[in-house]
RNA sequence: GUGGCCAUAGUUCAGUUGGUUAGAACGCCAGGUUGUGGCCCUGGAGGCCGUGGGUUCAAGUCCCACUGGUCACCCCA
């Protein structure tokens, strides 16, 4: 096999493109109940746009992305998350000037160059959704029920979903010292990772997964005890709302999210059905981030979720979509047959129905096994008899039953 | 980027203490008195045993490297 597909990248193979598409479909779905509306936005930009919104310290930016300079020397990058591009779109087109609050969601590829495991491809596939132009907690409120029903409706039970405010400019970094302090004084104890987070990003050590880490930390004097009034009353509205929805949640003090972004509601939705990677949804609020692109300070909104984490669950399940099935086989019983099933396959097909014939010039035998293979629901075989008498044996194939009907009308028939 | 495990037909897997032309099941193709699928029977095609080195009289089997896959760390959706 001389070409293979790239690492960490997934061919998405006949017989399950069709629960992708079912998938997608409820996605699509639930998001225009919301009032949601699909942005498109294309799978590269320029590298700036991700470097500054994500952040240059993070991970994704510092190692992760698929940067190249294209032919006349512009760096360029796939697109590792979808928030970056809706906003600078957002800020392109001046979709905030045709209305205070704009509601967008977005389902396709994004990329990172990370060793691929369960639940973590290098191409991968998210949907996801923005709220841009209020500041409210509704709208926080709003983005994750939207988020948590596409799970229900799904069929998907067994997941949390956490939730944590990260503060904003004013009393964000007064805590970042507070905590700063408290972990140089056991610095020495930490794991080298955790070490290093002191200084940049003293909340991920928080978030370590490191059991030393976490029995160390402990104690150690969360956000949420430090927030301002703003931030507390807004995390406050946030949590009665979700509680009046009925959506259950627990609140994380040590829940942070990856990007630089985010401000007051961060969340996260993990499933206990899936291995390490166990986010299924991520996402919080950013309203620094569009001044940050150079557009007018606007609030904002918004989460992401993995396509493939979900497929995982609903396999899991056992979970089936209806894939197509041929509505009507016609098979050739003798050559002068083949050319009138092969325009009569046309002429139904033009009328909209699902119709399959051979092509490869097959006995009548293995015609009828090809169509059993596809699933007909019916199946016709015609020669020169039935061409001379205007009229042939339909079969149901999954019945076993079979009635006479006229070759010039077989469309009214097939049901 | 670091580590564990794995690599034999299209697929899932056998393959003895190293020993001749590498097997099974399912799938695929063809037949079963020439015009009818699913079950059954018969036959057939299909493998550089991941790649390259090494040990040995002899390697699918033992050793090393590489590649690929997978899981975990890290990171994140």
């Amino acid at each position: 096999m001389n070409y293979r597909s790239i690492k960490g990248t997934k061919d998405i193979l006949p017989g399950e493109s069709s629960r992708w598409q079912f998938v997608e479909q409820t996605i699509r779905e639930v998001f225009h109940r919301f009032n949601y509306k699909e942005i498109r936005t294309p799978v590269f930009e320029n590298t700036a746009l991700f470097s500054r919104s994500i952040g240059e310290l993070t991970d994704i930016v510092g190692k992760e992305m698929y940067t190249f300079q294209d032919r006349s020397g512009d760096s360029i990058t796939l697109r590792p998350e979808g928030t970056a591009s809706v906003m600078r779109s957002y800020i392109q087109n001046n979709l905030g000037e045709a209305q205070p609050l704009v509601k967008l969601y977005y389902i396709g590829p994004m990329f990172r160059q990370e060793r691929p495991q369960a639940g973590r491809l290098r191409q991968f596939h998210q949907f996801g959704a923005e709220a841009t132009g209020s500041p409210t907690a509704e709208t926080d409120a709003e983005i994750i029920a939207v988020a948590i029903e596409i799970y229900r409706r799904l069929g998907i039970t067994n997941y949390s979903l956490k939730i944590n405010s990260v503060g904003d400019e004013e009393c964000r970094p007064k805590y970042k010292e507070i905590l700063r302090n408290e972990l140089v004084k056991i610095a020495d104890k930490l794991s080298p990772e955790s070490q290093k987070r002191i200084e940049q990003n003293p909340m991920r050590v928080l978030d370590s997964k490191d059991e030393r880490d976490k029995a160390l930390t402990a104690n150690m004097p969360l956000i949420v005890d430090h927030l301002n009034e703003e931030c507390a009353s807004h995390f406050e509205k946030v949590k009665s709302l979700l509680t009046s929805f009925g959506i259950p949640f627990v609140v994380d003090g040590r829940l942070v999210r990856g990007l630089d972004y985010y401000t007051k509601t961060a969340f996260e939705i993990s499933s206990n059905e899936l291995g390490s990677q166990d986010a299924l949804a991520g996402g919080g609020r950013y309203d620094l981030l569009i001044k940050e692109l150079g557009g007018k300070s606007t609030p904002s909104v918004g989460f992401a979720a993995g396509m493939e984490r979900l497929m995982m669950i609903l396999e899991k399940k056992e979970f089936q979509s209806p894939e197509p099935k041929p509505a009507l086989f016609i098979a050739a019983a003798d050559e002068s047959a083949r050319a009138w099933a092969l325009k009569t396959a046309m002429q139904l097909r033009y009328q909209g129905i699902y119709v399959e014939t051979d092509l490869l010039n097959r006995s009548l035998k293995a015609q009828m096994k090809e169509a059993d293979r596809q699933n007909a629901k019916y199946s016709i075989v015609v020669g020169s008899t039935e061409l001379a008498a205007g009229k042939a044996l339909l079969k149901d194939l999954s019945e076993h039953t079979q009635q006479e009907v006229p070759l010039d009308n077989l469309q009214q028939f097939l049901r």
